[in-house]
DNA sequence: AGCCTTAACGCAAAGACCTTGCTTCTAGCG
DNA sequence: CGCTAGAAGCAAGGTCTTTGCGTTAAGGCT
């Protein structure tokens, strides 16, 4: 049983604290279980059962910091909003914290779980976006469009090329979105 | 100095194979350093002079695995090339072992070569297919930009979406290529 | 052909990490 | 207030990883 608000919630704040701490002192690289059990002040065998390994548990504190903090900025049109959202999204991935917590996120991953949730993060941000250009009386094209001609190039760039990305990529995959063929309209795409 | 023809090419093939054979025989999970460094013959402290890490052993491996064996298959006509290309594609890597291989290629990899080599074997691919659409007369896209309309949108749903995929979401992503705005116009995109 | 240079491998020891059985603690419940 | 069970502490054992040093062999040179 889940026991949220006991010890284990505190365990498991001070852990996550720990990494945070020691990747910044430290870097990433130096990081040990035994280094972070002790900084946390519990012993490594508490560490890795709830965890399990090292890179689990830097799945976990990845996905955490890739976490949006705050709504997308709103720009008065689906154009504007979108644009601005890739181009920061984009910036924020290329930069050397964020690939490396791109990478591991999806490395301490068995069943897919922190890379699926990555990726609900980012459809929700563009949900948003969406629905504010919908009530705006804007058409809309559907998510999973905007993931595949958006989010999906520029995250495979990201994981498979060295060349590095800038802000006018970003915006030539928002206007080839959005002028392009079904511009506004949903087609259905679904995985 | 490299020395490709002598001792560590041989050196490196046993290791190559001993993985290859104890993925097969213990499973992808249960390989340790020592294990495979038994297997092949050779002392573990060599395994990990030359690789470091069992992940970047492991990641050599897969990308050896994800090349392609031959040319894309030839139907006469793009449409119908890439369509055949995308499906088979998307098969191979979305089927267990692959989804395997594509995270060991793309987890053990400190400096993106390994995940670069992955890209360039696609794109080899494609170019194929559409330098074979140039010289028929067809009109035909450009490297990138299948890149970005076909093989990201795959990879990214392979990568972050639990969600299974099929030959009609490959068929679809040709199509919405193919007949859609830019159809067979280069459209400058680069990276 | 035979020597020289040097990268790469083997060996072995030391250290760090990972695993696991058992005990102790504590949050939630009757 | 006592009970129960999930979670953490402790400690020992085993495995993996690192590293220094000697040896081997591939490639170059005369």
């Amino acid at each position: 049983m889940a026991r949220p608000g006991g010890r284990s919630a505190r365990v498991q704040e001070a852990v996550h604290g720990a990494v945070r701490e020691l990747e910044a002192e430290v870097g990433r690289d130096a990081l040990t279980v035994p280094l972070v059990a002790a900084r946390a002040g519990v012993t490594p065998s508490t560490v890795y059962r709830r965890w399990g390994d090292l890179r689990e548990l830097l799945s976990d504190v990845a996905v955490e910091r890739l976490r949006p903090e705050a709504p997308p900025e709103d720009h008065g049109a689906l154009a504007a909003d979108l644009t601005t959202w890739a181009e920061q999204f984009l910036d924020e991935m290329t930069s050397p914290p964020g690939r490396a917590y791109l990478r591991d996120a999806l490395l301490g991953d068995p069943d897919g779980n922190n890379a699926g949730r990555c990726s609900a993060y980012a459809a929700d941000q563009i949900d948003v976006i969406l629905a504010r250009a919908t009530d705006r009386g804007e058409p809309a094209p559907d998510v999973e469009t905007v993931i595949d001609h958006v989010v999906s190039p520029m995250m495979y760039r990201i994981l498979f090329r060295p060349s590095p990305l800038d802000a006018d990529y970003a915006h030539h995959l928002v206007a080839g979105l959005l002028d392009g063929p079904a511009g506004a309209a949903s087609d259905g795409t679904d995985a």
